[in-house]
DNA sequence: GACCAGGCACATC
DNA sequence: GATGTGCATGGT
C-alpha cells in the first residue's frame, strides 16, 4: 500500500469510527486563536472554563483583551493552567495583531498562508503547532496541524520515523494527501479523538479501530 | 498520589 | 545540536 493510499484508508476508518467532529469548537475565529494558545499543553475541558470566564467577563474581543492588565488576564484563564505565561503569550500575540494588522482579522485575508505562519512564528508563544492550528481552524488555510496525538499515533503505526520532527511528521501529511482544507481539519480532528480514547501514552491497543491494518503494531 | 493533558521558551552542556 | 526544566490547573 502506498502512503497516499495508507493515509487515506487511514482517514476513511476514523470517519467512519467516530463521524465528524466538527472542530474546532468555537463560535468565532477570534475564540479560536485564543482557545489555539490556552490549549497549549492542556486539557481541553480546563480550556473552556478559561473560555467561559472571559465570556462571563465580556472580554473575548480584540480590544477588550488587548487592554486587559496582565494580572486581570491571568486571573480569569487561570483554570487553563500556566496562567500566567499563557496571558503572556495572548498579549503578544494581540500586541503584533494590533501593530501589524489594527486588530482585525479581515486585514490578514491577503496574506500568503507561509508568510503568515512566519509572522506568527515570530510571536513569543506561538510555536508550530499553535501557528498551525490559528492558520487552519480560525483563517482556514490548509496547513497540516501535527500534536502529541499525530506524532505518537504516527510512530506507532510506522507512519513516520521515531524521531521525525514537526515539519518531516507535517510532510508526511501534506505530501501524500490532497489540500484540503475540511479533510485538514477533519483529520486532525479525528487522530486526537483517536488519541484520547485509543491511543494512550500507554498502550493498550489492542480494540484500536486500527489494528487490523498492516502496517499496525 | 501518580499520571496525563490538542506546547513553548530558555538554560545548560 | 541535543537534552533537561519550568510553567499550573483539573480530571482519572
Amino acid at each position: 500500500m502506498t502512503m497516499n493510499n495508507e493515509l487515506i484508508t487511514i482517514y476513511d476508518i476514523l470517519y467512519k469510527t467516530f463521524g465528524p467532529q466538527k472542530w474546532w469548537p468555537g463560535e468565532t475565529p477570534f475564540e479560536v486563536i485564543v482557545g489555539a494558545i490556552l490549549t497549549q499543553n492542556t486539557n481541553w475541558t480546563n480550556v473552556e472554563k478559561a473560555i467561559n470566564n472571559l465570556k462571563n467577563a465580556g472580554v473575548l474581543t480584540p480590544e477588550k483583551l488587548h487592554a486587559l492588565d496582565h494580572t486581570a488576564l491571568a486571573q480569569l484563564i487561570r483554570p487553563a493552567g500556566y496562567f500566567n505565561i499563557k496571558a503572556k503569550r495572548l498579549k503578544n500575540f494581540l500586541d503584533w495583531f494590533f501593530e501589524n494588522y489594527s486588530g482585525n482579522l479581515e486585514n490578514l485575508k491577503d496574506i500568503p498562508t507561509d508568510r503568515l505562519r512566519e509572522e506568527l512564528l515570530s510571536v513569543k508563544g506561538i510555536g508550530h503547532e499553535t501557528a498551525d492550528s490559528i492558520l487552519l481552524y480560525a483563517l482556514n488555510r490548509p496547513a497540516f496541524v501535527v500534536d502529541a496525538y499525530t506524532a505518537r499515533i504516527g510512530t506507532r503505526h510506522h507512519l513516520i520515523d521515531e524521531c521525525a520532527d514537526y515539519h518531516q511528521i507535517q510532510e508526511t501529511f501534506e505530501s501524500n494527501l490532497e489540500s484540503d482544507i475540511v479533510l485538514f481539519n477533519e483529520y486532525h480532528a479525528l487522530l486526537v479523538r483517536l488519541g484520547k480514547d485509543f491511543c494512550k501514552p500507554t498502550p493498550k491497543c489492542n480494540i484500536c479501530p486500527l489494528n487490523h491494518l498492516p502496517h499496525t503494531v
